[in-house]
RNA sequence: GGGCGUAUAGCUCAGCGGAAGAGCAUCGGCCUUACAAGCCGGGGGUCGCAGGUUCGAACCCUGCUGCGCCUACCA
């Protein structure tokens, strides 16, 4: 038999089993198979990005679903991928670019800027792809795509010339989220809005042809400059007689009109009076549209003013531009108050630049035609979102959405496949084309510009479902595998990706892309706080997997230029490093802890915990194999076959009986995405129970060598290993790793499939499920427990053996407990155990009651009566606390009439059982008072 | 402003209508030949606050408070 090492190395183990169950090819899922399907599509990571604890638990998920349905004999197929995430990977790329060469991508030019970027996806593409092997992915890789791949592009043509074509697509001006730091329009997702504390500036606007003055107030006194109205409330006494009179812009040299508009004025707030600047205001732009206003685009795309603002003001910054104008209204006495004033403001979500509305020439999706089918999917159920509460959530945005900017004046994506024609007139439509055209749609010419802009990179990752599966062709995979099975994501892009999934698959293919959305939650550290680079308390998996030394950790962060503070923070929260857990125990931990609506924290002390349940795993394989011996799988199988139950023992019953129970109770974790109970069923099942109760119950059979105890110990043998066998099974899914090295170790039938991957997952067999000896065990296990408990109380080591008498005045129970005498003096370290059938606790005993049963341990010259009698009393106190709080119930008549009868019953047993336990604890006090 | 979530043992979290649970931490005892990454035992909670529904509430309802998140054009 095989010599196992005394300690469990994750890291030896897992990158072998890796390797291969990948050269056996059991990732790969053949679209033709004649299996039901079970398929998930990957999100897609950043291609350059590198693996975070949000990839760590989407993978872990994500597999657990994969090899468990995989396991049950579906046609599981997983598919990987990354996405080229247009503004974060040329950002990226920028900045390299930048600090190599000192070069903007302006002095390079779009198509050597384009070549850069591949160049860097060619070198650190890789990197996170090859970080979901170290996790133990099981993902089927020839099926592997990237967003910008020529199939996945000719999707996204085809979709676009589609919608274009359906009048779904529009280019329109409009106010816009425009970044002035990353030169490009946003969509409303992508401006995080932010609570600051800002100013009301009150400034007067001298009236034209009056001594009067129209105060107005405003959070942002620069884009006076682009005012083209002051509005008042129609009703406003205050104000109704300057309402079609004119005031005159300060600063300029423009005279702008006074409107009445009940919708954007609230007459309360403020003065009461409002500037309108239609160009960088979404309200004051609809206010100019309902007035016919003109508007006046300020800054230019770099976020300074431009031409349109007076000479003094020109080339300044937003921000410089603000300090300008409040000193000339000072200066020109027009400055009437300062308040303070919190507002919200939009910034950048990947550079947290302030975002201007900026009035733009854009490309739009209209949604609302689109969004209908994805509700309706929803309301009828063929798509439903895990948890339930997200469904609400989803339902609020679809109905409440606005159409999507989908262009972006970027250079990294999919270009937009519309063609402009010099020969036409400004502003006349575009040749929008699956195939780069030669000749203008509308007049036949030839000089033929392409858009500059490329497309968003959710509206490529919006058709993810079908173009990895090769649509807009009709392929097979696409037949086999769409609808996917589960969409699995973090809740953060709901709206991002699963909701435009939802619009997009729908419209496309007719059908939903998932039948059903999980939605897990963030990762956060110990404290809740977002983990993030700049604070420090960034768990890396890698990390926890491999293991990093203090000085690793402290030079990683210090090598990504990482703040003093953060640096401080990393000594502080790992002084010690972080050990080598390997992928199974970071799996685990991520799943016991992913209970649903609820962030997970990870803290340090969790991973240890769970991999030190690896260990346990681990040696109590090496215990089992030490002791299978002649064992032979076959044998015990044909023995099983016949009059099992004879030929095992109680211990042998009751694990089995566990094990049935807790297959089922991982299978129903799994099926509802319960993740944490199906770890913790497992838990309890290998280390409570197995460990615990089994191993040790079973030392005896296991260990006699003897002729006559043969028989005994091969059944022992035959049910250890297949304990073993089937949790591994179970566990499978979780920790993919160990339960492949150990289950190979553990003597299996011959034509056993060559690698846990490709087994059966256990399911439940009822034949097996054993009350009685759940019960006889019960009070097995209860015997044993009181008898520990005294020793501990009085500080008897296990090396004294005790001589215990049982009264168990039930004669079938008594003959149960005596058939197992043997192992409850050999856990109990029992000099001599003996069964009564009579009431009376034998001299010189201290007796627990156990249920029915007493527990009478010798103990004569040992025992401390003080002690002891505290003992009692404390245990009659907590029975005479539950006798009141029963017989409350009993003698409450609205309980007797209106509690369901085995409620009744319970309570009736409890309070006999408290009485008769009372009882015998009194007899066993008086005892005492005689000794 | 609206919405959602959450509040349970020192910490991190299960439980979500019928006698309060786990892991870690803590305390006491064990080198018992699978495991000291271990074994055995103990202590520790008026389940955020206030009402209500119910025979019965940690669990359902209402209000309040704290925390977190999403969403929104209040200048």
């Amino acid at each position: 038999m095989t010599e196992l090492p005394k300690a469990y190395d994750p890291v030896q183990v897992e990158q072998r089993w890796y390797r291969v169950w990948l050269e056996s090819g059991y990732f790969h899922a053949d679209e033709a198979a004649p299996k039901a399907p079970y398929s998930i599509v990957i999100p897609p990571p950043n291609v350059t990005g590198s693996l975070h604890m949000g990839h760590a638990l989407t993978a872990t998920i994500q597999d657990i679903l994969i090899r468990w349905r995989r396991m049950q004999a579906y046609n599981a197929m997983w598919l990987p991928g990354t996405d080229h995430a247009g503004i974060a990977t040329q950002m990226v790329v920028e900045r390299h670019v930048q600090r190599s060469e000192g070069k903007s991508r302006h002095d390079l030019g779009r198509d050597e800027f384009v070549k850069r970027v591949w160049a860097w996806k060619a070198k650190n593409g890789g990197r996170i792809t090859e970080q979901l092997k170290v996790m133990g992915c099981s993902l089927d890789w020839p099926r592997e795509r990237f967003t910008l791949d020529d199939g996945l592009s000719l999707a996204v043509r085809e979709a676009f010339v589609r919608l274009y074509e359906e009048g779904l697509i529009y280019r329109a001006r409009r106010l816009i989220n425009w970044c002035a730091r990353c030169r490009t329009a946003l969509s409303d997702l992508e401006v995080e809005h932010a609570d600051v504390d800002g100013s009301l500036w009150h400034i007067a606007y001298p009236v034209a042809d009056s001594d009067e003055r129209l105060t107005v107030a405003t959070t942002r006194p620069e884009t006076m400059l682009g005012d083209t109205a002051v509005a008042v409330h129609p009703e406003d006494e205050r104000f109704r007689h300057l309402i079609g009179r004119r005031v005159r812009l300060p600063l300029t040299d423009r005279e702008i009109p006074i409107i009445g508009d009940a919708v954007l004025v609230d007459r309360e707030f403020g003065t009461g009076a409002v500037k309108v600047t239609p160009g960088h205001d979404e309200n004051d732009f609809e206010t100019g549209q309902r007035h016919g206003l003109e508007m006046i685009a300020l800054f230019d795309p770099a976020g300074r003013l431009n031409e349109n603002a007076p000479v003094e003001f020109r080339g300044l910054t937003v921000a410089e531009a603000r300090l300008q104008v409040v000193a000339r209204l000072e200066a020109e006495g027009l400055l009437v108050k300062i308040e303070p004033h919190k507002l919200s403001i939009g910034q950048c979500q990947r550079c947290e630049t302030v975002v201007e509305p900026m009035l733009s020439l854009q490309w739009f999706v209209k949604t609302g035609p689109l969004a209908g089918p994805a509700i309706e999917a929803v309301e009828s159920g063929k798509t439903r979102f895990v948890p339930e509460m997200w469904t609400k959530t989803y339902m609020h945005w679809m109905r409440n959405l606005k159409d999507w900017c989908i262009s972006r004046q970027l250079w990294w994506g999919h270009r937009i496949p519309a063609w402009y024609c010099a020969a036409c007139p400004e502003g006349a439509a575009p040749t929008v084309a699956r195939e780069t055209p030669q000749n203008c749609a509308r007049c036949g010419g030839t000089e033929l510009t392409q858009d500059e802009d490329v497309l968003d990179t959710w509206f490529s990752s919006g058709l993810w479902p079908f173009s990895t599966l090769g649509w807009p062709k009709e392929t097979r995979e696409l037949k086999t595998f769409y609808p996917t099975s589960v969409m699995e994501t973090g809740y953060d892009i709901l709206f991002f990706w699963v909701a435009r999934m939802m619009m997009l698959g729908l419209h496309f293919m007719k059908k939903v892309p998932f039948r059903t959305v999980f939605l897990h939650a963030m990762v956060v550290d110990e404290r809740g706080d977002k983990m993030s680079k700049v604070r420090g308390n960034v768990i890396d998996p890698l990390d926890v997997i491999h293991g990093a030394t203090l000085d690793q950790l402290v030079q990683a962060a210090t090598d990504r230029g990482t703040p003093e503070a953060a640096i401080a923070n990393i000594r502080k929260q790992f002084p010690e490093g972080i050990p080598a857990s390997g992928a199974d125990a970071l799996r685990f931990t991520l799943a016991a802890m992913a209970a649903h609506g609820r962030n997970i924290r990870l803290a340090l002390n969790r991973i240890e915990g769970y991999r030190h349940f690896a260990n346990k795993l681990w040696n109590a394989t090496r215990f089992a194999l030490m002791n299978f011996e002649g064992y032979d799988a076959d044998r015990f199988a044909d023995e099983a076959r016949a009059d099992l139950r004879a030929k095992l023992s109680l211990p042998d019953r009751w694990i089995l009986s566990r094990l049935q129970r807790t297959a089922r109770e991982v299978d129903e974790a799994l099926e509802g995405f319960k993740f944490n109970d199906a770890a913790q069923a497992i838990y309890r099942f290998v280390w409570s129970e197995l460990c615990d109760w089994y191993i040790e119950l079973a030392k005896p059979a296991l260990q006699d060598r003897s002729t006559e105890g043969e028989l005994r110990r091969r059944m022992a043998q035959g049910v250890l290993a297949t304990a073993l066998e089937t949790a591994c099974r179970l566990l499978h899914p979780i920790m993919p790793f160990i339960t492949e090295e150990v289950w190979q170790h553990v003597p299996k039938r011959a034509g056993t499939p060559a690698s846990i991957m490709v087994t059966m997952f256990p399911t439940l067999d009822p034949t097996l499920v054993d009350e009685e000896a759940e019960a006889t065990m019960a009070v097995a296990q209860g015997t044993i427990v009181a008898v520990r408990n005294l020793r501990s109380e009085y500080t008897i080591g296990g090396a004294v053996p005790l001589d215990v008498t049982l009264i168990v005045p039930q004669a079938e129970l008594r003959a149960r407990i005596a058939a197992e005498s043997g192992m409850i003096a050999a856990l109990g370290r029992l000099g001599t155990l003996t069964l009564t059938a009579d009431g009376e606790p034998p001299a010189g005993t201290l007796v627990s009651v156990v249920g029915e049963v007493s527990v009478c341990v010798k103990l004569a010259g040992q025992i401390d009566r003080a002690a002891e009698e505290k003992r009692i009393d404390k245990e009659i106190g907590k029975l005479e606390k539950s006798r009141a709080q029963v017989l409350g119930k009993l003698g409450n008549e609205a309980f007797m009439a209106r509690a369901p009868e085995e409620v009744v019953v319970e309570e009736k047993r409890r309070l006999a059982e408290a009485e008769e336990r009372m009882a015998r604890l009194r007899a066993s006090r008086e005892r005492l008072a005689r000794l």
